[in-house]
RNA sequence: GGGUCGGUAGCUCAGUGGUAGAGCAGUUGGCUUUUAACCAAUUGGCCGUGGGUUCGAUCCCCACCCGACCCA
């Protein structure tokens, strides 16, 4: 007996009535064999997508279609099943008259529901008013030896779908066409940067020292240099050293790694896109998401509680915080910050020191309640150690954080570059632990970067926004599991 | 890391301290316009894993594994 290993790996063995199904496909492959057929045909050219078939209907034109079987209606000497490819379903109809015995005998027997066939035939329309395609032959194309979940209800364990995405993926279609949203946001990034002067570049994913962001990273090690090497948390650092190098305008779509737990709205991998534009602040950088984002919206036909219509509030970071805790927040002693914070609910960390309050207000009591998007602006200093202060206030800095959905959907800074004060506030960030400052980065503002916009959007997130997913392992293909047992 | 919930047939799900159930899929037979096709018959289970309690555990207890959600 042929093994197979098992097709849940929720189990170590393969359950007899599994492999008594596996079996039985087995025998039927040896079975289209022996009659000289191909079970695991080729080249199956000239093929019309279904939806296509179904939109460009005429009766009679003759068509060749591919795809999974999905379904099967079986009627002694006809048949009706549906096909189903890149593009949708299509419905073929196979009598015993037009395929004659022989491959009308191969249908009925030995082709599965989760088989590739191809067919030729013909367009007509049904009884019941649906295009179809009249079968004139038939072609194995893949044979399937497992079989398909449910044919009604799909696959809906959520550990199986994430372990198992190809079959989520071919009996879900409205996983699918998550995915195409995702596929198609980040097309029309892409062209958008792009079509405004921007050069799509790459930067190291494996970096000596991890910058760019406050975050733990991954290790790796590189033998022939033998040094430890980190995932990149952000590719911040090395993008403005392009600015330095006289790229004035450049974006980088691409995966970012952090040594954190999983949720709902983390995995460890996720993709970025970070932007800089020379010559321009926060405040063009804001216009730019906003034109970018409304843009998606309405190309992915956004439907949801989000109101996208431009122009989009900005709102100073402590006016939020005196709307959200009392005027008078700011007039408040420390101790009586913390206070007031208990008063309003939010959960206060006996370690956390004033300005975290003040953050903890703004996450609980402003973010977490903004729905439709809203730039939170001049944000205090020591919450972003790579933004230029602001001129008229030096302990704000002159940033956005654009939240939406109630989390923060981008980031936008006037970068900083003063070589000077950006040692100062690195070496401040990271508690003067002189080896995790990037020194190689500092030296190259050193040599003077030109004021810039920059901007980090979330690509994973904004899927989820803009599709209404409720988890970030819905819009990754195939996120962070543990091992099964 | 803590809490709550879940894991039973290939898939979707019921269920009970005393021989384990349905629908779909599969198998056999019937049916040349069906569409969750239909009709008849039928196969298929380490009830997540390991301990305990019990005459007897899928069920009760403990631990563990995997997942979902909430919290940190």
């Amino acid at each position: 007996m042929l093994n197979v290993a098992p097709r849940n790996p929720k189990t170590s063995l393969a359950m007899p009535d599994e492999q008594e199904l596996i079996q039985q496909r087995i025998a039927k492959l040896e079975a289209i064999r022996a009659q000289g057929v191909n079970p695991f045909g080729g080249r199956f050219d000239g093929t019309e997508p279904a939806a296509s078939l179904k939109e460009h209907f005429e009766e009679g034109r003759r068509v060749r279609a591919a795809g999974r079987m999905m379904t099967r209606r079986d009627m002694g000497k006809s048949a009706f099943a549906h096909i189903r490819d890149g593009s949708g379903t299509i419905q073929v109809f196979l009598q015993k008259d037009a395929l004659g015995d022989e491959a009308h005998a191969r249908f009925k027997s030995l082709v599965d529901l989760g088989d590739f066939i191809g067919v030729d035939g013909t367009l007509f329309t049904t009884k019941t008013g649906e295009r179809s395609i009249r079968a004139e032959s038939f072609t194995i194309l893949a044979k399937a030896i497992r079989p398909l979940p449910d044919k009604w209800h799909g696959l809906t364990d959520h550990e199986l779908r994430y372990r198992q995405r190809y079959l989520d993926l071919a009996t879900n279609e409205d996983v699918r066409s998550v995915f195409l949203a995702r596929i198609r946001a980040v097309r029309e990034i892409r062209a958008f940067f792009e079509s405004r002067g921007f050069l799509e570049v790459e930067t190291p994913m494996m970096q000596p020292i991890p910058g760019g962001a406050a975050a733990t990273p991954f290790v790796t090690h590189h033998n022939a240099l033998d040094i430890d090497l980190y995932l990149r948390i952000a590719p911040e650092l090395y993008l403005k050293r392009l600015l330095v190098g006289g790229f004035e305008r450049v974006f980088e779509i691409n995966r970012n790694f952090r040594n954190e737990g999983l949720s709902r709205k983390h995995n460890p991998e996720f993709t970025m896109l970070e932007a800089y534009w020379a010559y321009a602040d926060f405040e063009l950088m804001a216009d730019l998401m906003e034109e970018l984002i409304a843009g998606l919206a309405a190309s992915l036909a956004y439907s949801g509680p989000i109101d996208w219509s431009r122009p989009w509030p900005r709102v100073r970071y402590h006016d939020a915080i005196r709307k959200a805790a009392g005027d008078d927040w700011f007039d408040l002693t420390p101790a009586g910050r913390k206070d007031r914070a208990a008063e309003l609910g939010v959960e206060i960390m006996p370690e956390l020191v004033d300005f975290e309050v003040t953050n903890q207000i703004f996450e609980k009591l402003v973010e977490a309640k903004t729905i439709s998007p809203v730039f939170y602006t001049h944000l205090p200093h020591q919450l972003v150690p790579l933004a230029k202060q602001n001129p008229d206030d030096p302990s704000l800095v002159d940033v956005f954080e654009l939240v939406a959905n109630g989390q923060e959907l981008a980031p936008g800074y006037s970068e900083l570059n003063d070589p000077i004060a950006q040692r100062e506030r690195l070496l401040h960030q990271s508690g003067g632990e002189p080896q995790r400052i990037d020194d190689d980065f500092l030296t190259a503002l050193e040599h003077g970067m030109p004021p810039a916009g920059g901007i980090g959007l979330g690509i994973d997130r904004l899927v989820m926004t803009l599709t209404g997913a409720e988890s970030i392992r819905d819009v990754i293909f195939f996120p962070l599991l543990k091992p099964g047992a």
